[in-house]
RNA sequence: UGGGACGUCGCCAAGUUGGUAAGGCACGGGGUUUUGAUCCCCGCAUUCGCAGGUUCGAGUCCUGCCGUCCCAGCCA
């Protein structure tokens, strides 16, 4: 059994269902899947993709058993093409582009042969021939097959399988000047490659009674001289009858995935570029820090059907933290920085703690954090007047600084307009950390920073682009830009804990309490760290409290 | 009477030849916890787009209706 993943453009979140379904359904029954660039239009640049969808389809962990392009089989093409005329079954048309859909008829009404319909196969070898040669100009003629100009199924009513393009091309460069159709190859691509099982999406549903007439008519199995140009040129050619099953793509909420949008959105400046982390490109989506093992987990949840679906954008971020909650180091990290001084600790107090990489995976190791007199806090886990519920620090309240012990805040530091600048505490040496008072009980524990050792790092805070479930929905005169989340990006100053300033690009972490982040694979260096918010924790102390 | 496909919990989605509605996410409640995280319990469709019919029995069969999506490239 074998499936072939054909692509040709950039790659997008929601491409990715394809690809995990391509190959995990051939990695499921133990069989194999081909990637293949269907290059039959060579007006259309897809070069440019071949190399990074190679690297992406690497990434996300599936290696293909093949790696071909539609053009590897022009000369059999030609070939299959010459028997459908020699056959009787195809000919060609002299009509133009717009007599043909003149002739085609419309969705409720009968189209009309083509006048050019009734050539001898003489005349309509002769005339391909001379198609092949460079004889006609572009558009002047194609070769079209014949089915049923009056079929209710438009893709039956006579479709060109060939037309003249003076073009060169990608990988034969100008060895040809006629071009196959989409449908015409890929069946013919499909069969020659030993496909068993080719996937696609749901609008190709009308062109699979196309797909199993070419193969019929062809009769590739039968007929081995059609291959020989192919095993000529020492390819594999395992024929077999191949069956298109369809399915439903897979949409997510909170987001777009049209082409044009997504163009629209990186030409505009509306976001950073293709990369964007908050695009749902694969670049986008990496830079995220989104594990490649997360996304086939998602896709695997989202399931696969024919039904057309909107996967909530919450089944993403949960498949996200479940694999990043198990393979991300902790850390400390403060985004928005409170000063608390510890004022029972002398001025030069220094210490090392050492604390685990990860609470329930022990194969982690261990990292030591400088402890001192003055620490960076974050500002929301202080409260002058907290609601009812809030466990973090309050005036004369207690709290435990995460690995040291707890603290009593003893007096409140503010600046001329009222805002508190400083928080200074007592340190309850009875309970730090390995002493029997320890697991004495309080309400909150909250993380901390040195003051005197962090480093200030870039935070980018991510959020979903769009602020409604349905971006594309237009009701009410409104687009999808109208929808953009203003505060889908938020970039901070923050401090990061040392061990924090020297991590590589693309390094993924916990920042306690706070969520998944990732070292920016563009801006993130040594000495200038700069890291991306892959997705937040659970909160449900900001869900109580409504955000 | 153009053709094709699809309608099962808020979102996905299992549902063999008809036998009396899996699971996941989300949500609500409780427990553990030096991350209000993780983890662990418990709850969550007398009902399968609607209306009839066949049957001892229908999400599964039949009929009719309603709704949604796709198709008129010499694009893929």
């Amino acid at each position: 059994m074998c499936s072939a993943l054909r692509s040709r453009r950039r790659l997008y979140l929601f491409s990715l269902l394809y690809i995990c379904l391509n190959f995990g359904i051939a990695g499921e029954f133990g069989g194999s899947c081909n990637l293949r660039f269907d290059d039959t239009n060579p007006t259309k640049e897809d070069v440019e993709y071949v190399e990074a969808i190679k690297a992406d389809v690497r990434w996300l962990g599936f290696d293909w058993s093949e790696l071909r392009h539609a053009s590897d089989y022009f000369e059999t093409f030609y070939l299959c093409a010459e028997k459908l005329i020699g056959d009787g079954c195809a000919f060609v048309c002299d009509l133009t582009a717009d007599q043909v859909r003149e002739y085609r008829g419309t969705l409720t009404e009968p189209g009309r042969n083509s006048p050019y319909r009734e050539r001898s196969a003489r005349e309509n070898i002769d005339l391909f021939r001379r198609m092949r040669a460079g004889e006609f100009a572009d558009g002047a003629k194609t070769v079209r097959v014949k089915i049923d100009m009056a079929s209710g199924n438009i893709n039956l009513r006579d479709p060109a399988i060939y037309r003249i393009r003076h073009v060169a091309h990608q990988n034969t460069g100008d060895a040809w000047c006629i071009y196959p159709m989409y449908d015409y190859a890929h069946c013919i691509s499909d069969a020659v490659e030993g496909i068993t099982h080719s996937l696609c999406t749901l609008e190709f549903e009308d062109h699979r009674p196309l797909y199993d007439w070419c193969l019929q008519q062809i009769d590739l199995p039968n007929h081995p001289e059609l291959l020989r140009p192919l095993i000529d040129a020492g390819l594999k050619t395992p024929v077999s009858t191949p069956r298109q099953i369809e399915f439903a793509r897979g949409n997510l909420d909170y987001s777009v995935m049209s082409k044009r949008k997504l163009m629209e959105l990186v030409a505009t400046g509306l976001v950073d570029g293709w990369d964007d982390p908050r695009m749902p490109t694969l670049s986008g989506v990496r830079r995220r820090g989104f594990p490649p093992t997360a996304i086939r987990a998602f896709w695997e949840r989202a399931g696969v059907t024919k039904q057309n679906s909107t996967i909530e954008f919450s089944v993403l971020e949960g498949c996200v933290r479940e694999v990043l909650d198990a393979s991300a180091p902790r850390r400390f990290a403060v985004l928005d920085p409170l000063k608390l001084v510890i004022t029972n600790l002398p001025e030069d107090h220094a210490e090392t703690l050492t604390f685990p990489n990860h609470p329930k995976n022990e194969t982690f190791g261990t990292r030591t954090v400088p402890f001192a007199r003055e620490l960076w806090i974050e500002r929301e886990d202080f409260m002058e007047v907290p609601p009812k519920g809030f466990h973090r620090l309050v005036p004369d309240g207690e709290v435990r600084l995460r690995g040291v012990g707890i603290v009593k805040c003893t007096e409140v530091v503010k600046d001329t307009s009222g805002n508190v600048n400083e928080v200074r505490c007592t340190l309850d040496a009875d309970t730090r950390h390995g002493m029997p008072g320890a697991d004495r009980k309080v309400k909150g524990t909250i993380h901390w920073v040195s003051t005197r050792h962090a480093v200030a790092a870039e935070i980018r805070l991510y959020d979903r682009l769009f602020d409604v479930a349905d971006p594309d929905d237009d009701s009410g005169g409104k687009t999808y830009r109208d929808h953009l989340n203003p505060h889908s990006r938020r970039v901070v100053r923050g401090f990061v804990e040392p061990a924090l300033g020297e991590v590589v690009p693309g390094m993924a972490c916990q920042f306690e309490r706070i969520g998944y982040f990732v070292a920016d694979s563009h801006d993130h260096a040594s000495g200038r760290p700069v890291f991306n918010r892959t997705v937040t924790l659970r909160d449900s102390w900001a869900k109580a409290t409504g955000k």
